[in-house]
DNA sequence: TGTAAGGTCTGTAGCAACTACAGGCTCAAG
DNA sequence: CTTGAGCCTGTAGTTGCTACAGACCTTACA
Protein backbone atom coordinates (compact mmCIF):
# COMPACT_ATOMS: atom_id res chain seq x y z
CA UNK A 1 0.00 0.00 0.00
CA UNK A 2 1.58 3.36 -0.95
CA UNK A 3 1.35 6.74 0.32
CA UNK A 4 -1.59 7.90 -2.87
CA UNK A 5 -3.41 4.99 -1.91
CA UNK A 6 -4.07 5.16 2.11
CA UNK A 7 -4.16 8.67 1.92
CA UNK A 8 -6.87 10.20 4.51
CA UNK A 9 -8.24 6.06 5.03
CA UNK A 10 -8.49 3.98 8.20
CA UNK A 11 -7.25 0.39 7.54
CA UNK A 12 -9.74 -2.44 9.58
CA UNK A 13 -7.77 -2.78 11.67
CA UNK A 14 -7.64 1.18 12.48
CA UNK A 15 -11.42 1.24 12.44
CA UNK A 16 -11.52 -1.50 14.91
CA UNK A 17 -9.44 0.85 17.20
CA UNK A 18 -11.41 3.64 16.68
CA UNK A 19 -14.66 2.38 17.38
CA UNK A 20 -13.99 -0.34 19.85
CA UNK A 21 -15.70 -3.00 16.92
CA UNK A 22 -14.12 -6.27 17.12
CA UNK A 23 -12.30 -6.63 13.68
CA UNK A 24 -14.13 -9.67 12.88
CA UNK A 25 -17.21 -8.25 13.20
CA UNK A 26 -16.39 -5.23 10.71
CA UNK A 27 -16.17 -8.04 8.19
CA UNK A 28 -19.41 -9.38 9.06
CA UNK A 29 -21.39 -6.23 8.75
CA UNK A 30 -20.08 -6.04 5.83
CA UNK A 31 -21.00 -9.00 4.43
CA UNK A 32 -24.53 -8.28 6.12
CA UNK A 33 -25.02 -5.48 4.37
CA UNK A 34 -25.26 -2.96 7.16
CA UNK A 35 -22.21 -1.17 6.63
CA UNK A 36 -21.39 -0.73 2.92
CA UNK A 37 -18.74 -2.31 0.89
CA UNK A 38 -15.14 0.41 0.93
CA UNK A 39 -13.39 0.78 -1.79
CA UNK A 40 -9.98 -1.27 -2.08
CA UNK A 41 -6.37 -0.79 -2.54
CA UNK A 42 -4.71 -2.07 -5.44
CA UNK A 43 -3.94 -5.42 -3.06
CA UNK A 44 -7.44 -5.57 -2.26
CA UNK A 45 -6.63 -3.91 1.30
CA UNK A 46 -10.38 -2.18 2.34
CA UNK A 47 -9.87 1.82 2.84
CA UNK A 48 -12.54 3.23 5.09
CA UNK A 49 -13.19 6.75 5.65
CA UNK A 50 -14.49 8.88 8.40
CA UNK A 51 -18.47 8.01 6.97
CA UNK A 52 -17.60 4.16 7.83
CA UNK A 53 -16.20 4.99 10.90
CA UNK A 54 -19.91 6.91 11.79
CA UNK A 55 -22.20 4.82 10.68
CA UNK A 56 -20.16 1.82 12.36
CA UNK A 57 -20.58 3.72 15.91
CA UNK A 58 -24.19 4.08 14.85
CA UNK A 59 -24.74 0.44 14.53
CA UNK A 60 -22.47 -0.40 17.55
CA UNK A 61 -24.68 1.97 19.75
CA UNK A 62 -27.75 0.37 18.19
CA UNK A 63 -26.66 -3.19 18.96
CA UNK A 64 -25.87 -1.82 22.75
CA UNK A 65 -29.37 -1.27 23.33
CA UNK A 66 -30.57 -4.23 21.93
CA UNK A 67 -31.72 -3.32 18.27
CA UNK A 68 -31.44 -7.04 16.16
CA UNK A 69 -29.67 -6.25 12.74
CA UNK A 70 -32.92 -6.06 10.99
CA UNK A 71 -34.36 -3.14 12.47
CA UNK A 72 -30.95 -1.24 12.20
CA UNK A 73 -31.15 -2.07 8.67
CA UNK A 74 -34.60 -0.38 8.88
CA UNK A 75 -33.20 2.52 10.56
CA UNK A 76 -30.15 3.12 8.19
CA UNK A 77 -33.19 3.30 5.29
CA UNK A 78 -31.43 0.08 4.05
CA UNK A 79 -34.73 -2.07 3.17
CA UNK A 80 -36.38 0.50 0.80
CA UNK A 81 -33.19 3.10 0.10
CA UNK A 82 -35.09 5.96 1.67
CA UNK A 83 -34.11 7.23 5.25
CA UNK A 84 -37.37 6.08 7.41
CA UNK A 85 -39.58 9.13 8.54
CA UNK A 86 -39.47 9.95 12.36
CA UNK A 87 -42.63 7.92 12.38
CA UNK A 88 -41.60 4.81 11.45
CA UNK A 89 -38.44 5.13 13.37
CA UNK A 90 -40.71 5.54 16.96
CA UNK A 91 -43.44 2.80 15.94
CA UNK A 92 -39.71 0.59 15.29
CA UNK A 93 -38.12 1.85 18.56
CA UNK A 94 -41.51 1.36 20.33
CA UNK A 95 -42.01 -2.25 19.73
CA UNK A 96 -38.25 -2.97 20.24
CA UNK A 97 -39.51 -1.31 23.76
CA UNK A 98 -42.14 -3.62 24.25
CA UNK A 99 -39.73 -6.76 23.49
CA UNK A 100 -37.00 -5.31 26.32
CA UNK A 101 -39.93 -4.89 28.42
CA UNK A 102 -41.57 -8.30 27.88
CA UNK A 103 -38.10 -9.85 28.69
CA UNK A 104 -37.06 -8.10 31.77
CA UNK A 105 -40.54 -9.66 33.04
CA UNK A 106 -39.51 -12.86 31.77
CA UNK A 107 -36.10 -12.64 33.76
CA UNK A 108 -37.64 -11.03 36.82
CA UNK A 109 -39.82 -14.00 37.10
CA UNK A 110 -36.80 -16.73 36.52
CA UNK A 111 -35.44 -14.33 39.04
CA UNK A 112 -37.91 -14.51 41.96
CA UNK A 113 -38.57 -17.94 41.60
CA UNK A 114 -34.45 -19.13 41.92
CA UNK A 115 -34.72 -16.27 44.67
CA UNK A 116 -36.83 -18.64 46.86
CA UNK A 117 -35.62 -21.90 45.90
CA UNK A 118 -32.06 -20.97 46.30
CA UNK A 119 -32.63 -19.43 49.77
CA UNK A 120 -34.54 -22.83 51.18
CA UNK A 121 -31.30 -24.24 50.62
CA UNK A 122 -28.58 -25.47 53.25
CA UNK A 123 -25.88 -25.36 51.36
CA UNK A 124 -24.57 -28.66 52.99
CA UNK A 125 -22.44 -31.35 51.53
CA UNK A 126 -25.79 -33.64 51.18
CA UNK A 127 -27.73 -34.75 48.03
CA UNK A 128 -30.95 -33.93 48.80
CA UNK A 129 -31.54 -30.08 47.21
CA UNK A 130 -34.66 -28.18 47.75
CA UNK A 131 -33.77 -26.69 44.04
CA UNK A 132 -33.78 -30.14 42.74
CA UNK A 133 -36.93 -31.20 44.21
CA UNK A 134 -38.42 -27.61 42.79
CA UNK A 135 -37.18 -28.46 39.34
CA UNK A 136 -38.07 -32.59 39.86
CA UNK A 137 -41.92 -31.39 40.08
CA UNK A 138 -42.67 -32.51 43.63
CA UNK A 139 -44.38 -29.62 43.76
CA UNK A 140 -46.72 -30.28 41.09
CA UNK A 141 -48.16 -33.59 40.98
CA UNK B 1 -43.75 -52.19 16.34
CA UNK B 2 -45.86 -55.15 17.83
CA UNK B 3 -47.58 -55.29 21.46
CA UNK B 4 -44.83 -56.87 22.99
CA UNK B 5 -41.97 -54.05 22.57
CA UNK B 6 -43.83 -51.66 22.83
CA UNK B 7 -45.71 -52.84 26.35
CA UNK B 8 -45.33 -49.72 28.78
CA UNK B 9 -43.21 -47.17 26.64
CA UNK B 10 -43.71 -43.46 25.08
CA UNK B 11 -42.95 -43.30 21.09
CA UNK B 12 -40.67 -40.04 21.11
CA UNK B 13 -44.18 -38.01 19.66
CA UNK B 14 -46.42 -39.88 22.67
CA UNK B 15 -43.27 -38.02 24.87
CA UNK B 16 -43.69 -35.13 23.20
CA UNK B 17 -47.25 -34.85 23.67
CA UNK B 18 -46.64 -35.47 27.12
CA UNK B 19 -44.09 -33.23 27.99
CA UNK B 20 -45.49 -30.35 25.77
CA UNK B 21 -41.69 -30.34 24.49
CA UNK B 22 -40.95 -30.55 20.29
CA UNK B 23 -40.53 -33.63 19.26
CA UNK B 24 -37.12 -32.22 17.33
CA UNK B 25 -36.27 -31.14 20.80
CA UNK B 26 -35.92 -34.50 22.05
CA UNK B 27 -33.59 -36.08 19.62
CA UNK B 28 -31.55 -32.99 20.45
CA UNK B 29 -31.61 -33.25 24.24
CA UNK B 30 -30.42 -36.93 23.55
CA UNK B 31 -27.85 -35.97 20.76
CA UNK B 32 -26.08 -33.50 23.62
CA UNK B 33 -26.04 -35.88 26.46
CA UNK B 34 -28.83 -34.37 28.41
CA UNK B 35 -31.47 -37.33 28.03
CA UNK B 36 -30.12 -40.75 27.86
CA UNK B 37 -30.55 -42.79 25.18
CA UNK B 38 -33.62 -45.12 25.06
CA UNK B 39 -33.78 -48.73 24.47
CA UNK B 40 -34.97 -49.39 20.63
CA UNK B 41 -37.51 -51.21 19.01
CA UNK B 42 -36.42 -53.68 16.39
CA UNK B 43 -36.92 -51.36 13.23
CA UNK B 44 -35.01 -48.62 15.25
CA UNK B 45 -37.82 -46.61 17.10
CA UNK B 46 -37.15 -45.19 20.47
CA UNK B 47 -38.98 -46.37 23.88
CA UNK B 48 -39.17 -44.05 26.50
CA UNK B 49 -40.18 -44.85 29.82
CA UNK B 50 -41.34 -43.04 32.65
CA UNK B 51 -38.32 -42.08 33.95
CA UNK B 52 -37.26 -40.75 30.70
CA UNK B 53 -40.58 -38.17 31.30
CA UNK B 54 -39.22 -37.26 34.82
CA UNK B 55 -36.21 -36.59 32.87
CA UNK B 56 -37.31 -34.45 29.94
CA UNK B 57 -39.52 -32.66 32.64
CA UNK B 58 -36.70 -31.72 34.64
CA UNK B 59 -34.84 -30.55 32.12
CA UNK B 60 -37.75 -28.08 30.64
CA UNK B 61 -38.14 -26.91 34.12
CA UNK B 62 -34.51 -25.88 34.25
CA UNK B 63 -34.65 -24.58 30.57
CA UNK B 64 -37.50 -22.16 31.35
CA UNK B 65 -35.76 -20.78 34.39
CA UNK B 66 -32.99 -19.54 31.90
CA UNK B 67 -30.66 -22.56 33.35
CA UNK B 68 -27.91 -22.89 30.18
CA UNK B 69 -27.28 -26.55 29.25
CA UNK B 70 -24.32 -26.76 30.58
CA UNK B 71 -25.77 -25.90 34.21
CA UNK B 72 -28.53 -28.56 33.47
CA UNK B 73 -25.95 -31.42 32.80
CA UNK B 74 -24.53 -30.57 36.21
CA UNK B 75 -27.35 -30.54 38.03
CA UNK B 76 -28.13 -34.12 36.47
CA UNK B 77 -24.72 -35.03 37.78
CA UNK B 78 -23.65 -35.77 34.23
CA UNK B 79 -20.00 -34.22 34.86
CA UNK B 80 -18.37 -36.65 36.96
CA UNK B 81 -21.83 -39.24 37.35
CA UNK B 82 -22.66 -38.59 40.94
CA UNK B 83 -25.71 -35.93 41.24
CA UNK B 84 -24.40 -32.59 43.24
CA UNK B 85 -24.46 -31.91 46.82
CA UNK B 86 -26.94 -28.92 48.05
CA UNK B 87 -23.95 -26.63 48.28
CA UNK B 88 -23.04 -27.56 44.64
CA UNK B 89 -26.57 -27.10 43.18
CA UNK B 90 -27.25 -23.83 45.49
CA UNK B 91 -23.70 -22.16 44.27
CA UNK B 92 -24.78 -22.99 40.38
CA UNK B 93 -28.22 -21.51 41.27
CA UNK B 94 -26.90 -18.56 42.72
CA UNK B 95 -24.08 -18.16 39.65
CA UNK B 96 -26.95 -18.51 37.48
CA UNK B 97 -29.36 -15.58 39.34
CA UNK B 98 -26.54 -13.54 39.64
CA UNK B 99 -26.19 -13.86 35.57
CA UNK B 100 -30.34 -13.40 35.20
CA UNK B 101 -29.52 -9.77 37.64
CA UNK B 102 -27.22 -8.82 35.40
CA UNK B 103 -29.00 -9.27 32.22
CA UNK B 104 -32.46 -7.54 34.24
CA UNK B 105 -29.47 -4.78 34.46
CA UNK B 106 -28.61 -4.13 31.23
CA UNK B 107 -32.47 -4.42 29.71
CA UNK B 108 -33.36 -1.96 32.39
CA UNK B 109 -30.76 0.72 31.41
CA UNK B 110 -31.34 0.03 27.51
CA UNK B 111 -34.99 0.68 28.80
CA UNK B 112 -34.23 3.80 29.86
CA UNK B 113 -32.90 4.86 27.24
CA UNK B 114 -34.83 4.00 24.51
CA UNK B 115 -38.03 5.42 26.91
CA UNK B 116 -36.42 8.58 26.79
CA UNK B 117 -35.18 8.96 22.99
CA UNK B 118 -38.56 7.21 22.26
CA UNK B 119 -40.22 10.19 23.94
CA UNK B 120 -38.59 13.11 22.54
CA UNK B 121 -40.30 11.58 18.78
CA UNK B 122 -42.77 13.68 17.35
CA UNK B 123 -44.39 10.58 15.37
CA UNK B 124 -44.64 13.09 12.47
CA UNK B 125 -43.83 11.80 8.98
CA UNK B 126 -40.66 13.80 8.85
CA UNK B 127 -37.12 12.55 8.39
CA UNK B 128 -35.33 14.48 11.46
CA UNK B 129 -35.71 11.84 14.32
CA UNK B 130 -34.33 12.32 17.84
CA UNK B 131 -33.72 8.26 17.95
CA UNK B 132 -31.45 8.94 15.02
CA UNK B 133 -29.52 11.60 16.13
CA UNK B 134 -29.17 9.69 19.29
CA UNK B 135 -27.98 6.80 17.68
CA UNK B 136 -25.58 8.99 15.69
CA UNK B 137 -23.81 10.09 18.58
CA UNK B 138 -24.56 14.27 18.35
CA UNK B 139 -24.55 13.45 21.24
CA UNK B 140 -21.36 12.33 22.52
CA UNK B 141 -18.83 15.18 20.43
C1' DT C 1 -54.15 -58.42 0.98
C1' DG C 2 -53.28 -53.94 -0.68
C1' DT C 3 -52.61 -49.34 0.04
C1' DA C 4 -52.75 -44.78 1.81
C1' DA C 5 -51.86 -41.93 5.63
C1' DG C 6 -49.35 -41.07 9.20
C1' DG C 7 -45.48 -41.81 12.32
C1' DT C 8 -40.52 -42.31 12.95
C1' DC C 9 -35.68 -42.70 11.43
C1' DT C 10 -31.22 -40.30 9.92
C1' DG C 11 -28.51 -36.43 8.65
C1' DT C 12 -28.19 -31.82 7.61
C1' DA C 13 -29.17 -26.82 7.22
C1' DG C 14 -31.00 -22.77 9.12
C1' DC C 15 -31.84 -18.90 12.82
C1' DA C 16 -29.03 -14.58 15.60
C1' DA C 17 -24.89 -12.29 15.97
C1' DC C 18 -20.95 -12.89 16.14
C1' DT C 19 -15.91 -14.95 16.93
C1' DA C 20 -11.92 -17.49 15.69
C1' DC C 21 -9.24 -19.82 13.19
C1' DA C 22 -6.13 -21.57 8.70
C1' DG C 23 -3.47 -20.62 4.89
C1' DG C 24 -1.93 -17.18 1.91
C1' DC C 25 -0.58 -12.22 0.60
C1' DT C 26 1.32 -7.72 1.50
C1' DC C 27 3.45 -4.06 3.91
C1' DA C 28 6.77 -1.55 6.92
C1' DA C 29 10.86 -1.38 9.69
C1' DG C 30 15.50 -2.65 10.64
C1' DC D 1 16.40 -8.82 2.62
C1' DT D 2 14.26 -10.61 6.14
C1' DT D 3 11.03 -10.66 9.81
C1' DG D 4 6.94 -9.71 12.00
C1' DA D 5 2.74 -7.66 11.80
C1' DG D 6 -1.31 -6.81 9.37
C1' DC D 7 -4.68 -7.91 6.01
C1' DC D 8 -7.17 -11.16 2.69
C1' DT D 9 -10.50 -15.20 1.94
C1' DG D 10 -13.41 -18.88 3.36
C1' DT D 11 -15.07 -21.75 6.77
C1' DA D 12 -16.29 -23.63 11.34
C1' DG D 13 -17.65 -22.96 15.92
C1' DT D 14 -20.81 -20.94 19.54
C1' DT D 15 -26.17 -21.70 22.04
C1' DG D 16 -30.51 -23.87 21.83
C1' DC D 17 -33.13 -25.20 19.25
C1' DT D 18 -36.31 -25.91 14.74
C1' DA D 19 -37.32 -27.63 10.21
C1' DC D 20 -36.72 -29.94 6.54
C1' DA D 21 -35.64 -34.25 2.92
C1' DG D 22 -35.78 -38.83 1.83
C1' DA D 23 -36.18 -43.31 3.60
C1' DC D 24 -38.34 -46.58 6.38
C1' DC D 25 -42.10 -48.53 9.44
C1' DT D 26 -46.79 -49.08 11.36
C1' DT D 27 -51.70 -48.74 11.42
C1' DA D 28 -56.28 -48.44 9.67
C1' DC D 29 -59.44 -49.33 6.46
C1' DA D 30 -61.46 -51.52 2.21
Amino acid sequence: MNDHERESGFTRGDLAIATGCNIETIRYYEKAGLLPDPPRTGAGYRIYSAAHARRLRFILRARELGFPMEDIRGLLGLGDGTSPTCAEVKERTERHLADIRAKIADLQRMEAVLATTASHCSGAEVPECPVLDALSGSSEP
